[in-house]
DNA sequence: TCACCCTTGTACATCATATCACAAATGTTT
DNA sequence: AAACATTTGTGATATGATGTACAAGGGTGA
């Protein structure tokens, strides 16, 4: 793979390919051209191409894409391991959820073990196991980079010892603003605000 | 407000303002300068002053600006309503998640009823009154605009059905892409999706 | 096998967004 | 009251993303 400079646009919509990629071949569609897949994911067929072409030639000419090969080149190039473990820092409502919510396994890995700081959660919710989170470094799993984080509280801190810990990258579920090195990369999730935006996008008319 | 041609990117960090101009407000920060507020939330000062001069001259020369003004022409100007009727369709296990997760009272409005086909559903889990979708004219709270979309199966045509309703605006957590009319915003989150972002980037380095 | 058709991959043009640099305007100090 | 130190708001510019156009090359059918 032709590392360094995927645009950062390009990076967000490959999941939305992988994503549309699976669903084709699972309803046994085998090739596919640039422009049907736009049509499919409401994207530019040449703006797929460009998108493609940072990872290498991935079509034929006059014929399209291979379904099948186009989704092992992105999980195997892109890196997408479906081994890797994910942790879940705080098991309050929102990490219940998410952790009953099995049906990315075979997507993207699955949530190893949880962590919380309120002794009510700690045991076995769901199959997923909820440590203390002063034992984190003892249960991080091995290899674990990605936590998902739900706490209600002192996310930043938590965030600290995360990082300190070797996660580098985590997806935000808290309200708050949480800061991080170079390095690491944060993205956050806020429902509040995605309504906010529709609404300010609404009102914009 | 000079309407028209707000840039989307900027809609998309007002959330981030309003959220962090609320935090400030309530540790009792009465003013505000660009350059301490773009090191709060990680934004260019120069960017924060650019996205508040589509409202209008905001701020004051050799001064800043004063918090809790800016808060009321936020909220005011964006229409932002701290009465906006929210509804959601779909009452599985995020939905129930989204209906407990009462957090955003007034800051964007409430989730006031929710719809679902299963009849099991029916009912009032929570303080949340869950009706059939079938009866969703008749429920549909008058005024509303936004959706928030959890339903497991047939998102398409549910959304289809929203839109002839009136829903402008929708959140949509399934893991379907849909599709909608000019004038209609959708709005997807999907956590899966987010991890492989989130794994692309950190195997980007 | 050959000729035609089709679709990819990319150079170039356009559009959108972020950053720089600074004049204008206000608060603060002497 | 005047001079100074700040910080805003905004033209001008640089960067980044998207859209257009087309040459290159593989697939298809006779």
């Amino acid at each position: 793979m032709k590392h360094n400079k995927v645009p950062k646009a390009t990076l967000q919509r490959y999941p939305i390919y992988l994503k549309a990629l699976r669903k084709l071949h699972h309803m046994g569609v085998e090739r596919i051209m640039s422009r049907e897949l736009g049509n499919f994911v409401d994207i530019e067929s040449t703006t797929i191409r460009r998108d493609f072409s940072f990872i290498g030639s991935l079509g034929k000419q006059g014929y399209g894409y291979d379904v099948a090969s186009l989704i092992d080149v992105f999980n195997g190039q892109l890196g997408v391991n479906f081994d890797e473990k994910l942790i879940l820092v705080g098991a309050g409502n929102l990490g219940r959820a998410l952790m009953n919510y099995n049906r990315w396994n075979h997507v993207v890995g699955e949530i190893v073990c949880a962590f919380d700081t309120d002794n009510d959660k700690i045991g076995s919710l769901s199959e997923v196991p909820v440590y203390h989170l002063r034992d984190f470094n003892q249960y991080l799993p091995e290899g674990c980079r990605i936590a998902i984080l739900t706490v209600s509280g002192n996310a930043q801190e938590t965030v600290d010892l995360l990082i300190e810990s070797g996660i580098v990258g985590i997806v935000n579920f808290t309200h708050e603003h949480i800061q991080a090195p170079k390095g690491v990369i944060i993205r956050t999730v806020d429902v509040v605000s995605t309504i906010q935006e529709l609404i300010f996008q609404v009102n914009n008319f």
